[in-house]
DNA sequence: TATATCATCCGAAACGTTTCGGTTGTATTC
DNA sequence: GAATACAACCGAAACGTTTCGGATGATATA
């Protein structure tokens, strides 16, 4: 049906090889490039990346395998990411896994029998069995937002801890003595560092932490919104609350609204990521941000500097460094932590002694 | 590298056509069943899609070129969409091409060169030479949002003249007379529809609309925010405003909060789309909603539908509907209209004769 | 004019599947 | 036990590229 390389090559009356040299940018006869340009100008030719893919073995797509497409901290670093990505001739396959496990094994196969050239994941969980496949034939992972032990691979998170930490020490230095969190779920490193900084500042102030002060949220809006209610009413005296991403900031403000809340008088808040809202908030938000922008880029770097300097696997080393075994592979991965900042909004009170 | 079909027949000592026929649901003797399953498990085989789509010519891929990859509105329909063809056994490829023209066409010729099975398109604007391609090629196209009057072909659209309408009606019969709108760009439908049903709404109140109360933003935060402080600069006597977009609703809020406007004292507004934001404003927003979900599941379908019972292209056709070229085609073609629905707040003011 | 150099051109093989047409072997029927 | 039916199996060709090694022709050099 659609016109081929062979088409082109009886058309214009030349060589298989010769037209295809010239597609990928070879040197041809000036009268013959013409001959060649009308050709596929006529026969509608466009290139089957399918079969180039097979033959060269390479299909210059990445994967992309997120938690949630609706979601806009993930999509402001896809977004990034496609963009430098397309400028280096390669395109994304993003898939969207539903923050399910079983669904993200899916993918990631999916893309593999897709044979990506390499695969950049915000993984549901601390556990990497799934990308297994992707190591083992050599091809580049890497991470974002998200560690995972067992697999050692490039990944690019922020500074959580030092994020949490920050904030709680804002509510600390403004007077503020009963600061509660609305968390996310255990299995998610960023909500436990987030949680470990929460710690990290009430210790600093030696002081104990009443467990009441810390609900365990799993990072949707309803979680948020069933979070801050309950804070609420069993922490009469809370003054402060640190809402610990951006889900959970929009489900608290829900909850605030319904309630009544007075915010900064009946209750300060920090809340994270998505400036927009918080500004659209009354009153306006401070927040912590993350660098969505500078996350992607980093991302990108990190793998395309991965797709044209492969690391070795172990099957390759040669009998020199068989002893060695790894290690080159060990240095050279990175793991870049980018910082926070607060964004200061009209959302924090000072509490007077 | 990896092991092929070919190592899968060498390892069991079945032919290359056995192997493949099992993979694709073939019977094969139940000894052979378990020497295959054996010799998979070891070799670690991988169906190679690259290879299987060159040879089948379809890749069971559909591909999705949105205008904004950072939109929740876009999002949400994508999920939706996705998660109905992964389960008939398609996957996406998303594009976003930055509501740039130049970049959806790269984006739809690119995945043209991949070779996707069907394309679905939320068109950056009304001309749509970039997918004619696909129609050529009797690949499906199905349209999201915004027709395209040259391209003939499947679509669902919500009624967004309807949408306009009814909000400002509303405004109407609550006892408003100075109601403004912050409109999106001309080059979109959706943005024109929004206007005429603006227009019609006052129309039938047989009024005059002054020119001062519309606003032509670009579906953007910051046009919202300029509308918005516009708008209000210019008619002190504006007691209601359409906001007709998330984006613009989000922009206007910020601007109302930054000018310490009262709602609905001051001014009511109606937003649009997004129910949680419109829950987390203060007072909770009144919005108009689209079906972001239905859409998706009919996009779904229609593609899906396409997929097994493809139009037949002009070429095709025999002797005997010379006559009647195309009508069928034309007969066949969906378009599907959804309606939205208001969902009631607190930013509506009932002004007392 | 003979030789060397170099750009351009070329066909065949290969990538990993699916599929066609045909062969083998087992079970069923008479 | 022969004839029949049918499931299971098989190799080769094809999909549309890239690439290898070599052939051809034009130009520069002697």
């Amino acid at each position: 049906m659609a016109a081929t390389i062979k088409d082109i090559a009886k058309k214009t009356g030349l060589g298989l090889a010769t037209i295809s040299s010239y597609i990928n940018g070879g040197n041809v006869r000036e009268t013959n490039r013409i001959k060649i340009e009308e050709a596929i100008e006529e026969l509608h030719y466009e290139i089957n990346e399918v079969a180039r893919g097979l033959k060269t073995n390479s299909t210059k797509i990445i994967g992309v395998v997120i938690p949630e497409l609706n979601n806009i901290f993930c999509t402001e670093i896809i977004t990034s990411v496609e963009d430098i990505l397309r400028n280096h001739g390669y395109a994304t396959i993003v898939c969207d896994c539903r923050t399910d496990v079983e669904l993200e094994k899916e993918a990631v196969d999916f893309l593999y029998r897709k044979r990506v050239d390499g695969i950049i994941n915000m993984p549901v969980n601390a556990k990497g069995s799934h990308l297994r496949k992707f190591k083992k034939a050599g091809k580049p992972i890497v991470l974002i937002d998200r560690v995972i032990q067992e697999l050692r691979c490039d990944s690019v998170v922020v500074d959580n801890r030092k994020a949490a930490h920050d904030a709680v020490k804002q509510f600390f230095d403004q007077g503020h003595k009963k600061i509660g969190i609305i968390a996310g779920p255990e299995d998610i490193s960023t909500a436990n560092e987030r949680l470990a900084g929460y710690m990290e500042a009430w210790e600093e102030q030696g002081l104990e932490i009443p467990q009441s002060l810390i609900f365990r949220g799993d990072y949707t809006i309803e979680s948020g919104v069933e979070g801050l209610e309950t804070l609420v009413k069993e922490n009469p005296d809370m003054t402060g609350v640190l809402l610990s991403n951006y889900e959970i900031t929009m489900g608290a403000m829900i909850g605030i609204n319904e309630l009544g809340i007075n915010i900064p008088d009946d209750l300060s808040v920090i809340g994270f990521d998505n400036l927009s809202f918080a500004r659209a908030c009354k009153p306006k938000l401070t927040v912590v941000t993350q660098p969505t922008e500078e996350i992607g880029m980093q991302v990108a770097h990190l793998i395309l500097e991965r797709l044209e300097h492969p690391v070795k696997t172990a099957g390759d080393k040669d009998k020199n460094n068989e002893n060695n075994r790894d290690t080159k592979d060990e240095n050279l991965i990175q793991d870049i932590k980018l910082q926070t900042k607060i964004v200061e909004g009209k959302s924090m009170k000072t509490i007077k002694e």
